[in-house]
DNA sequence: TGCCGTGGTTGAATCGTTTCATGCTGACGT
DNA sequence: ACGTCAGCATGAAACGATTCAACCACGGCA
């Protein structure tokens, strides 16, 4: 009933060669003959015979796989940014397999055990928290790492992210610029390096502006329901103290805010208030009214990443490489005046 | 300066037992003496040993893993999905790992080699479009597959999906039922099943009303982009050739035609037009105007999956079990009267 | 005629686990 | 005092691929 696992073995002996031969044909084909490189591939083919993975890897040492552990798959920008790193990887004949943190360290720890396991290549984190000690043992095991969206402040670990407060900076300097002076920050945690990075951007921007004041509105999380509790709240408010200006940390925050926003009578975007987000997802552009935002190289990350990744396979390590990008003001309709 | 892998033996050196022992430690703590289990411990701690997944796949014969494929991670229904299946699999001590074939049969095609490759105990399946004679192979090979968001016309493989005729007939009944008469189906190719199902569906609800008329609007994608395209080509129309009531065969089509109705000057919902969409992913109520949808139970559908692949690894084979869910209509402001 | 080189092929050794038949020890019952 | 038995520990065999030194056949060359 039940046909037994088919081997290299089987091959060759349906082939009429010895089990080396037909490892030749899988790996190196231009060192067989035509001749047997045929008659192999039809015993292939009659047997149907898949290679085992296991083995292969057992014996060679190392897989073809490269772990990518990301916060939160139904976030566009990463689920963009692992489309882009699955998009490198296959060029060079690897695989990704994905993990979702969930920004929980415990399932970011359950991953990097299977993918040690998995005796993966190498992995790419965008960590929860803080995880220098971990990342020591693995480096320790000789597992290249790299930090996306994140730097490791010990500078032990390649990393490639975005320069947040620069991202920030410019964001809340555009509002500025329009003539917003009434400035609202909306957040999640600023135990979230992103965030706070950000926040620090739009501090530094406001500091040049000492006629207008900055008030931070902390979210549950950063996603679209969050923003729209946000939004909901602020609208509470008396007229007088609502806000001219608003500079969310990511898109999702952005568009949720707007909902909210959009749904109160007569407050107006952009007319009454600026909105812009962080991020630049697909989804950005095509909301009901095309928001403004910053713009992160989505997909250069991913693929620098894995570049980064693979050069420190093979390279010697001891040499870690820190690269920024520098992000992109993106001026919609969310913040020009009608 | 690169420590070499670590293996059992070392272990079982530094600890003064033999390698059955710390076999035994890892996998069936109970048979071994306290004493034993703390020295091994002790041990692996000291050594940094990290299990090799490939040997013990080697001899084990099966890993932990369960391949899914789904159409495209960045849809929320199915990073939804994704996640559920993953919590699902972790309670029985698996893994998931996840392939996006982004709609390219060659993409799929890859990543189900991968997964054969890698011994995976079984897959759970969202296919591009017919893969039978695919199944077929598998089924020889004694790789357990469950279908989801499909069945399999010959009956020959597991399934989880949803009666997307039955989801049809009520998002456009529930249209009629409101008083709409001129309706228009948004849905993109009809070669995907699950669009033809939701069509069929709305044109068995149009044969119960002669008098209304259905016409079909066909999109690119089953995105929120592709969406805005179709609606902004009716917004050109003659205002009397304007519908009334509009069913997506996605929430995210069903998003974007709504930006593109909600940009019209003058063109209100649902008092102008009412509109519905189907899945109800999570933007759906947080949607500018909250959105009508149909409904389908998306975390049951991705743990029952996993469920039944498990239960067909250890049962017999040839007892394939075809499971649907009845979708649920969910009314929200997009369609009521205001 | 004998030697060498080359292109193909061979098969044993190896990777790091798990499995399992076997062996050892000490306690208990009679 | 002896047999039995439970509880642990042992270590060789096996899993299925890759690797590599050795081998073979054959044509060309001196």
């Amino acid at each position: 009933m039940d046909t037994r696992a088919v081997s290299i073995k089987d091959v060759a002996d349906r082939a009429g060669v010895a089990v080396g031969t037909v490892s030749n044909v899988l790996n190196y084909p231009e060192r067989v003959s035509t001749g047997t490189l045929d008659r192999v591939h039809q015993a292939i083919a009659e047997l149907g015979f898949v290679r085992n993975d296991a083995a292969r890897q057992l014996r060679a040492g190392l897989s073809r796989a490269i772990g990518l552990i990301v916060l939160d798959v139904s976030n566009p920008f990463f689920s963009s940014l692992a489309r882009s790193a699955e998009e490198a990887a296959a060029e060079s004949a690897s695989t990704v397999v994905l993990g979702d943190s969930g920004h929980d360290s415990a399932r970011e720890a359950r991953y990097i055990d299977v993918f040690e396991q998995q005796r993966v290549k190498g992995m790419l984190i965008s960590p929860v928290g803080d995880i220098s000690e971990r990342m020591e043992s693995l480096r320790r095991h000789g597992i290249p790492v790299v930090l996306v969206d994140r730097v490791d402040p010990h500078k032990k670990t390649s990393s490639v992210s975005v320069d947040d407060v620069a991202g920030g900076y410019a964001a809340v300097k555009h509002l500025l610029d329009e003539g917003r002076r009434r400035i609202v920050f909306v957040g999640a945690s600023p135990e979230i390096q992103q965030v706070a990075d950000r926040l620090a951007g739009a501090r530094k921007a406001m500091a040049e502006r000492p006629e207008a004041e900055l008030e931070i509105v902390e979210a549950e999380s950063m996603t679209v329901l969050s923003g729209r509790a946000a939004g909901e709240l602020m609208a509470e408010r008396p007229r007088a103290e609502l806000p001219d200006g608003i500079f969310c940390a990511n898109d999702l925050l952005a568009i949720g805010v707007m909902q909210a926003v959009l749904l109160m009578r007569g407050w107006r975007i952009p007319d009454d208030v600026a909105l812009i987000g962080y991020d630049d997802i697909d989804f950005a552009q095509s909301a009901v009214v095309p928001l403004s935002t910053v713009r992160r190289p989505t997909s250069q990350i991913g693929r620098t990443a894995i570049e980064l990744l693979l050069e420190s396979i093979d390279g010697e390590d001891g040499e870690y490489r820190q690269i920024v990008f520098q992000p992109e003001l993106i001026a919609r309709d969310s913040t020009g005046r009608a």
